[in-house]
RNA sequence: UGGGCCGUCGCCAAGUGGUAAGGCACCGGAUUUUGAUUCCGGCAUUCCCAGGUUCGAAUCCUGGCGGCCCAGCCA
C-alpha cells in the first residue's frame, strides 16, 4: 500500500482480516486472496477495484494474492482474454505477478473427485430433467420449487450415471448433477443447484479432456479451498451464494481453517457502463473501435486514453470499500488522473483550432529560439526550445473582436502575452469578404517584453501558440462521456445502444503542435498548456502523422463564467 | 404477505453509546507568463422517518419508508 493509506481509516475488510489475524483464525498460510476473473472479456475499472482490494490486502497483511482464471464455461471463454487480463493486471499493479496465474480448470480432477464424494454421501444426485423442466420446477421468488422425480435415486445408480456422464455416454443437456438441499428454501440458490453439466466444447486450457464441467457455485469454493484462500472477496450479488459456498465445504468435511467469502459493493460510474456483456456489445456492434477504444472504461481503454496505473490505484483508494452502493461520479476519476499527470506530464503547446497571426514588425524569415521550461514547478524536468517566427497559430477561442466581460485574451487593439514569448498587440482582423469569417490577424510584437512585464501597463492574458513555419500538424481526438444518461439502465440492447452519446468522439485533424513533439513516443503523456492532458495514441500515431488522445481537459473556470 | 443486503452533506466515505473525520464537487479569496497548479477560508445543530430506552443515541430497541440483488445447465 502507499504511504497515504495510513491516513485513511481501515475499511471493514481490513478490520476483518486484522481481527482474523489477531484471533489466530488463519492457519499457517496466513492471508491468501485471489482475483478470479472469467476470461470472457476485457477487464474494466470495476475489476480494477477488485484487483486493488485483493492484491492490496495480501500486500498489506504480508500474504499472497494470486490471479486465478475462473474458466469453467468453455463456451464463452477465449485465450485472447486470458492474455489481455494478465497483461492488464500487471500494468495496473505496476509489477509482474509473484507467481504464474492459475486456472480453475487445472483443478477439474479434484473437483470431480469431490463430486463423487458428495454423491457417496447422498448429497448429490443425477437429474434427468430437461433444462426447461428444471426451470419450471424451481418455483418462483414467492413459491417453493418441486422436488425432482430423480431426487431419491440410490447412491450406486447416481455414481454410475455420473461416471457415464463423464465418459461421454449422454447427450449435452440430457442430465446434470444436482446438490440435494432444499427445494423449498427461500434462497433459490439452495433449491438443488446444478453442480455439473454436460457440455461438449473444446476448452481453451484442457482441450477435449472433459465433456462435463462444474458450475461456478461448485468450483469456486473448492478452488478457493484447494489454493488455501483465507479471504474470498467478491461483490454483493454473490451474497446469496454464500450459504451454498459454505454448504459445499461443510458436506465435504473441509474444516477450519478454510476460506470464507466476504462481499463488498461493486463499482458503478456515472455516464458509463461497467458490464462485460454490454461492453462486449459495444465492441461487437462496432460502436467503438475495440476493447481498448479510449472511450471504453476498460483498463486497456483507459490506458490508451492516457490514464496511468498510479491514477487508477489512487481512484481505487478514493472510492473506498463498503457494502453501500458505490455509485461514483466521473469527476473523481478525472481528479485522480489530473492530480497524477500534473506532476509528471511535460508541458508543451498545441493549437487545436488554429487562427493565423502575422506579426508585421517581426523581421521576415527570422527565427528566434526561445527556451521554455518543461514544467513550471519542477526545474528537474528541464526545458525545450521554441521557435518564434513571423507567422504563428493561435486558438480561435483566444481572439474576440471586441472586449467582453472578464475576457482577458486577445481583442482588436488589445494586447496579450504569448506564453513563453513576447507580448503582441492586435492591429487588424482580416475577414473573408463573403462569409465574414475572421481568416487572419495582423499583429505587432513588443521586443522589450521577453521574460519581463512592462511597467507602464498591465497585460492580463496569456495564450498559447505554435510557429506556423516550424510547427507540426497533428490529429487530436477529443473524448466525451460514453452515455447521455448517468445510469445505464435500459431494458434491451437496443434501448441501451440508444443511450450512447453520439458526440463521444470528435476528431480534429487540423491541429498544430510545437516541433519538440516530433520525438514523442507512443503512450507518452503531455500537458498541452491551457488545454488538457494528452497522450500519443499507441495504435495510430506515426512520426509522419501524429495522433494525440485527450486524456482529460484541464479544469476550466472560464467556460462556465463566460456562458453563465 | 419468499430470501438476502443497504440507507451519514450533490457523490464517495469514517464513525461500533459521549456530543458528525476525510476525499471529490461546489463557493469565496491570495499567488500565478497555463482562466491550470498551489495556498488559505466556507460547505451536515444533524445522520431515511416516527416512537422508545438512556444523564447522553448516527450508534441500542420497535414500527414504518426508500433503494439494491436473486427464479442461467453464466460468472
Amino acid at each position: 500500500m502507499t504511504p497515504e493509506a495510513a491516513t485513511i481509516p481501515p475499511h471493514f475488510i481490513q478490520q476483518l482480516i486484522d481481527s482474523d489475524l489477531r484471533a489466530g483464525r488463519l492457519g499457517t498460510g496466513g492471508v491468501v486472496t485471489r482475483f478470479p476473473p472469467e476470461p470472457n472479456g476485457y477487464l474494466h475499472i470495476g475489476h480494477a477495484k477488485s484487483i486493488y482490494l485483493n492484491f492490496g490486502m495480501a500486500a498489506e497483511f504480508g500474504g499472497l494474492c494470486r490471479l486465478r482464471f475462473d474458466d469453467t464455461n468453455p463456451l464463452k471463454e477465449e485465450t485472447e482474454y486470458v492474455a489481455s487480463i494478465e497483461s492488464d493486471v500487471c500494468w495496473m499493479l505496476g509489477q509482474p505477478l509473484s507467481e504464474p496465474p492459475r486456472f480453475t480448470s487445472s483443478y477439474f480432477p479434484q473437483i470431480y473427485d469431490y463430486a463423487e464424494q458428495l454423491i457417496l454421501n447422498g448429497k448429490a444426485y443425477i437429474c434427468d430433467l430437461s433444462n426447461e423442466e428444471i426451470r419450471a420446477t424451481r418455483g418462483t421468488l414467492t413459491e417453493p420449487g418441486q422436488e425432482s422425480p430423480y431426487r431419491n435415486r440410490d447412491i450406486t445408480e447416481n455414481l454410475q450415471l455420473f461416471r457415464r456422464m463423464r465418459a461421454g455416454e449422454f447427450a449435452d443437456g440430457s442430465r446434470v448433477l444436482r446438490a440435494r438441499i432444499d427445494m423449498a428454501a427461500g434462497n433459490i440458490n439452495m433449491r438443488d443447484p446444478i453442480l455439473y453439466r454436460i457440455r461438449r466444447a473444446t476448452h481453451h486450457q484442457t482441450g477435449d479432456t472433459w465433456c462435463i464441467y462444474p458450475t461456478y457455485d461448485f468450483s469456486h469454493c473448492l478452488a478457493d479451498a484447494i489454493e488455501g484462500v483465507s479471504h474470498s472477496l467478491c461483490t454483493l450479488e454473490f451474497e446469496d451464494h454464500r450459504p451454498l459456498y459454505d454448504w459445499i465445504l461443510d458436506q465435504l468435511g473441509i474444516g477450519n481453517p478454510r476460506p470464507h467469502q466476504t462481499e463488498f459493493s461493486r463499482l458503478s460510474i456515472e455516464y458509463t457502463v461497467l458490464s462485460k456483456r454490454r461492453l462486449n456489445l459495444l465492441v461487437a456492434s462496432g460502436r467503438v473501435s475495440g476493447w481498448d477504444d479510449p472511450r471504453m472504461p476498460t483498463i486497456a481503454g483507459l490506458r490508451r486514453r492516457g490514464y496511468t496505473p498510479e491514477a487508477l490505484r489512487s481512484f481505487c483508494r478514493h472510492i473506498g470499500i463498503s457494502r453501500a452502493d458505490n455509485h461514483v461520479e466521473m469527476g473523481l476519476l478525472e481528479h485522480c488522473i489530473r492530480d497524477d499527470l500534473d506532476h509528471r506530464a511535460a508541458r508543451v503547446m498545441a493549437v487545436l483550432r488554429p487562427l493565423k497571426v502575422v506579426i508585421e514588425n517581426w523581421p521576415n524569415q527570422q527565427v528566434e529560439w526561445l527556451t521554455a521550461p518543461c514544467h513550471p514547478q519542477d526545474p528537474s524536468m528541464g526545458s525545450r526550445q521554441l521557435p518564434m517566427t513571423s507567422e504563428i497559430w493561435i486558438e480561435q477561442d483566444d481572439f474576440r473582436p471586441q472586449a467582453a466581460k472578464d475576457f482577458k485574451r486577445l481583442i482588436l487593439g488589445g494586447e496579450v502575452r504569448l506564453r513563453n514569448s513576447y507580448i503582441i498587440r492586435c492591429q487588424e482582423a482580416v475577414t473573408n469578404p463573403v462569409s465574414g469569417a475572421i481568416t487572419e490577424l495582423r499583429c505587432t510584437y513588443d521586443p522589450k517584453t521577453l521574460g519581463t512585464n512592462p511597467t507602464d501597463r498591465k497585460v492580463r492574458g496569456v495564450i498559447h501558440w505554435v510557429s506556423a513555419q516550424y510547427g507540426r500538424t497533428a490529429e487530436i481526438r477529443l473524448y466525451d462521456r460514453l452515455l447521455t444518461t448517468p445510469g445505464a439502465d435500459a431494458d434491451g440492447d437496443d434501448a441501451f445502444l440508444a443511450l450512447l452519446n453520439p458526440d463521444s468522439l470528435s476528431v480534429l485533424s487540423d491541429c498544430w503542435v510545437e516541433p519538440s513533439l516530433v520525438d514523442a513516443t507512443p503512450e507518452q503523456r503531455f500537458q498541452f498548456e491551457r488545454v488538457g492532458f494528452f497522450c500519443v495514441d499507441s495504435r495510430d500515431s506515426t512520426p509522419d502523422h501524429l495522433v494525440f488522445n485527450r486524456t482529460v481537459a484541464l479544469r476550466d473556470s472560464w467556460t462556465k463564467k463566460d456562458s453563465g
